[in-house]
DNA sequence: CTGATTTGCCTAAAGGTTTTAGGCAAATGC
DNA sequence: GCATTTGCCTAAAACCTTTAGGCAAATCAG
């Protein structure tokens, strides 16, 4: 009998595309076995459950994204920084949909701690640093860069906007003229 | 034998319950007949399927909130408007954390344009009456607005944000002073 | 009030996902 | 070449979803 030659970095893998295919709440290990024509209990051994599978992915997207995001940054600051990071998770999560829905996942705080996700906030607070802000407005900032950055993402993603009137590249670009100008000039306390 | 005396809104009413008690996607068919000591098939006659079960109690959420926030914004204006609707979207988040995940479920365009969805884009178009915005500017801000509540809540209730450094209720304060400047002073294109 | 009808919950059953336990054969190591 | 390890398999139990058909309680008609 020939083996498929299963790993958990090729579970992962899989994982995400079918992710991406049919969404991240379909994914399963059964769908996944049968990708791999083979029958389901053999991925225990690779998986310890369906959770480990689904945090696998999750931490597969958080480093996709904060490898993209690095490379994005490179040698930009101010708003074209600001600019090319928001750029990344909203492309990410147009190529990539169910891999952002992964990331989106709720981490054990040992587990999101040792991921990506500590990358993405340096990230975000590296952006700031082409604007003038000190402790704690960075943080703050910080938090806010993030909400907008998921919350217009996910949004969109949703179908939360609706299809009709200023296309939303148009909204997104504005909105983004609009933080640039918000950081540049943020009001005090 | 007695009846258990269900129906399509109490099956809802109890869903939503269960969402906040457990989790949205913990919420099934068969905990839901557990919780009313019925046979899971009993269901089947109130409700079309589990899809149809959690429909509805995204439906239920998005009127909660609709009706807490126009109870809100009534008599209210400007930054005062601005901070009463944000405060509704996060506290309702707080206090009914499986309902407001509920609320994000994607729907089926049709659901959604029946929904109180659209009574929510109206309010937050409402608050943008005490600020000098003009198409598209308006939708641009709407959808801003709406990206931040979302993102913001989202983040904060999924412990995106680390439990350290300056408290949450801090940013969430110092965003919304931030979002009031940004609009009271939109960048022209 | 009684008989007919409707309605509500039940039993039965099939199909799918998760997860554990134990087995056999292929790959690897000496 | 033989022993060990490793990888995928079969078997099986537990749980969720959904459909079909049945009986009794509630409702309605005369």
């Amino acid at each position: 009998m020939a083996r498929a030659g299963l790993t958990t970095e090729r579970l992962t893998q899989a994982g995400a595309e079918l992710a991406d295919e049919v969404g991240f709440d379909q994914v399963t290990v059964s769908a996944l076995a049968r990708r791999f024509d083979v029958k389901v209990a053999s991925l225990y051994s690779h998986l310890k459950n369906s959770q480990d599978l689904k945090t696998r992915i999750a931490l597969l997207a958080l480093e996709e994204m904060a490898d993209r995001a690095a490379d994005a940054l490179a040698g930009r600051a101010g708003k074209d920084a600001l600019t090319a990071l928001a750029n990344v998770y909203r492309d990410y999560a147009r190529e990539h949909p169910g891999r952002y829905a992964a990331a989106q996942l709720r981490l054990d705080p040992q587990t999101a701690a040792a991921s990506a996700g500590v990358r993405h906030a340096q990230m975000t607070r590296a952006i700031l640093r082409g604007y003038d802000l000190t402790e704690p407005d960075q943080t703050h900032a910080v938090r806010l860069l993030g909400s907008v950055f998921h919350g217009y993402v996910s949004l969109e993603l949703g179908g939360g906007f609706s299809h009709s009137a200023p296309d939303t590249q148009e909204t997104w670009t504005r909105s983004l003229d609009a933080l640039d100008a918000l950081l540049r000039n943020w009001p005090a306390p």
